[in-house]
DNA sequence: CGCGTATATACTTATCGGTTCATATGCTCG
DNA sequence: CGAGCATATGAACCGATAAGTATATACGCG
């Protein structure tokens, strides 16, 4: 229902999701690094997993929460429209680097 | 008050600021484009000039707008960490980029 | 002047989402 | 099997806010 953007405007969540950044870690984790009420952690990354910004497994009694970058990528497409209000003089660059595939071989796209 | 995030989770305000994107414009122009009310329109102006995405200036009975860079340049800062996971083998190339000063040829005219 | 257009603001109402508390489920180990 | 930890889920509560309505202000022109 919500766009990705939606679910970012979530403070606890940008922490969440920044923790994940470096590496994946269990609710326990999360919750002690911080320092926020289990049941509150366990509620943000329902809502992340079921807006694709991560996913889980299960490993003994614990779920182990890591990135899916998709949802993110999104947000960063969007402000690709603005981002020459910022780096208007290295745009050229940049188109010539998108030209020439940016991310050459490498299968496996849509 | 809130984030920059909170501001941009509203489609409205993301659907104006994606207009103001390729030019400025009037409350009217907008209006009209978006097919919103116009009392919509100056209230999510207002959000976003109060959080720093827009200026204004007066022009005879008309107000224009039009984007300000900083805010969008802080999510696009904020999503920094998570790039890799899109980008991971260009990295080099960017971190490279960076290092040589992102803007190599000094013959710009100016 | 006085009307029409352009824009902003106050007020109200309904909705939404986050937090808290209580409880349920499931796994591990003694 | 039963205790205890790790995590999830549900319900009540509460504050924030978007949208609608109505009105106010400012300008420009005949």
């Amino acid at each position: 229902m919500d766009s990705s953007f939606a679910i970012i405007a979530e403070p606890n969540r940008r922490a969440i999701l920044g923790l994940l950044a470096s590496s994946e870690r269990s609710v326990g984790e999360i919750e002690r690094r911080l320092r926020m009420p289990q049941t509150s952690v366990s509620k943000h990354l329902r809502v992340l997993r079921e807006a694709g910004f991560v996913e889980s497994r299960v490993e003994a009694q614990r779920r182990v929460y890591w990135i899916r970058p998709e949802p993110l990528m999104e947000v960063d497409a969007w402000l690709a429209p603005f981002r020459h209000f910022w780096t208007a003089h290295v745009d050229a660059l940049e188109r010539h680097l998108d030209r020439m595939g940016r991310a050459p071989r490498k299968g496996k796209n849509r």
